[in-house]
DNA sequence: CATGAATGAGACTTCATTCAT
DNA sequence: GATGAATGAAGTCTCATTCAT
């Protein structure tokens, strides 16, 4: 007779966080469509029935797992950032902590992307995208704009654009970071916020 | 007995092209997973059997219509800019030529989005990235590399960086303006590029 | 709303069983073409998942029915033969034990063979022939050369050849009894054991 | 532009063999279900739909196939062998006319079998089995019966049960010769010719 | 006469979900 | 609470057949 491993019994919750986790790794690792309940199942080592008892849905399994996801990564940020320093040294540090993301939330990274991108209602249209993102940009619009109040940054660029651009900029470094893991997170944020502060002109390299 | 609707007979190729342009507009509005076989076929108005008559499989029909897709936007961006003037006007060009495009490619934009993130192969590692991103990475480091080495922009920076940083900004803003058709893509354009360029140092607001 | 029909839960094994079941019926029945999932899930009162679920392909359903059939018929052979009786008794013995099959086994030999000629690798090769008869060739090859070793019938013949075309004859017998269910198996089978010990020539028919 | 290879003209009688020949190979090569209009057109080098405008269906193209390869086996053999020599040397022509057939008819043979086997009409009964074995079963009983008549065999044995293990014990040693090329078809015959009129009993090994 | 574009039925398979145990 | 047997809808793909050209 097959020996059973010794099952410790757990919470609810607990159990909830295995299955939430055993899906960020699927996602990442074999994308979205491979992470069927079966899949996640087998992960988690949990049942099939289990995982539809407990979030009642594929769909809300992946809304609660990009949240989950997304938390994570937020927390990772805000816990290394003095929002209170002067707006480059805030940028210089947002943007080292975000590349420091590709060595410990890598495969956070990619499920929150892939759930974003293919998570959509019953008319198609993407859920969670609209409202998550709008959330980031209105932050760092946020800050951008208290830069350009205390006269860290110049003020005749619109935060908004400026939120977008570094938002998007930040983006491509985690997928580059990710798909080139011999790349030094801390020369290419180093690098990237030097020009995203300095700008390209030449003249603007005398220090 | 039903009526069977008028058979246009197309060239194999024509019919092709009708098949991808329904594939782009299915996944632009209703994403990736949507564009079912059943999807395309009764918008492409076609059976779903000769969809796969001519491409043989859904994948291939995917790697096709992505195919299309980039050579598309490429086309509509390399024929608004002059690669050969200095520098700044390039990039100030390129990125107004990207912004435009918002008004006429967003579903080849978006369908390319999805199709690259969801494209895998058998193991479930995705396939399209990383060449194609490499090739338009390439060339834009040799475009900051040319701008270098004539003195047109700081040499302090590596190029691969600035052109990691830029594409992922410029996508930024593709995605922000496919989301906000009020915004206007010049006056985007124009802030972006003089952020990018001039960078958002308090004193390089002087013109 | 439909009425859901009460499910019976069976043991995996049990299942497997009633749509292997199932599957030489319809195969013997009506040919091997038309054992399709969906009607063998109907015969076997089962849905088409639940074959998939068990079986992963319809090869493999086809592979697993074959193997059934062919044990069930060796087990109802064996048994009623004492394989250490002189060779021209064990002769005897197991031709009536195979024309005794016709009126028991009629469904599992149809489909074994429609099986075995029918299951094709992806070359298009036939995969069960070769090896499943070989092992049996084999045994009866050893069998008469057992026979011949103990003086029991003439040692000039190829024991190979005298199994290829011993079996070969009672292949014959099978389909024959099959298509005509009036002959008695008892008399068919008495002739033929006499005709392959004895021979056709004249004289040898002196008792 | 494509070469195109200057096509001859054919008249409707050589196209319609041309195409129950490619239908034959593939048939042999890759078994029945492989032989798909698709495939035998590209074989044939004739458009798919030329092949239903000749034969209507593909029920009909394979029962032309079956009764073609069955006519040119019966040549072979019928050519070889004179009916009226005594019975001890007509089996032995026969047998060695049909274990040559393994050199230049192995794929008519192959395809006549699968077809045999796979022929259904909408019931699911075989339909060319009971029809053309029977036939070929009651040309073989009356040459036993000749053979007894004449004093040639003895004659206490029924003739339909010696036709019926006869023509099994062939049909066994085509699929051997086949599936072993190197077995001398010469060899294996006078074998089986010898055991079958001699019988396997101690004694009859003495000429 | 001949082609091959096109269809549509039907096959196999996957998978979220339900539910008896 | 937890399992996994079972379903059924939906998806991809194949193929005999039809028919405009």
């Amino acid at each position: 007779m097959a020996e059973r491993p010794a099952r410790r019994r757990l919470s609810q919750s607990e159990r909830e966080n295995q299955i939430i986790q055993a899906t960020i790794r699927i996602i990442a690792e074999r994308g979205y469509a491979a992470a069927s309940l079966e899949a996640v199942a087998e992960v988690a080592e949990v049942s099939k029935g289990l995982i539809s008892h407990y979030f009642g849905s594929r769909e809300t399994l992946m809304r609660r797992t990009a949240e989950e996801a997304l938390g994570e990564i937020r927390r990772a940020v805000a816990d290394s950032v003095d929002m209170y320093a002067p707006l480059p040294q805030v940028l210089r540090d947002t943007i080292l902590a975000a590349a420091l993301l590709s060595q410990n939330h890598t495969a956070r990274l990619r499920a929150l992307q892939q759930i974003v991108l293919n998570l959509r209602d019953s008319e198609g249209a993407q859920i969670l995208t609209v409202h998550d993102y709008e959330d980031t940009y209105a932050s760092q619009e946020e800050m951008f704009r208290r830069g350009q109040d205390s006269g860290d940054i110049r003020s005749d660029l619109d935060p908004r654009i400026l939120a977008v651009s570094y938002q998007g900029a930040v983006d491509g470094m985690l997928a580059y970071l990710d798909a080139h893991p011999s790349v030094d997170p801390r020369h290419y944020a180093a690098q990237f916020a030097t020009a995203f502060i300095e700008g390209l002109r030449v003249g603007n390299d005398s220090r």
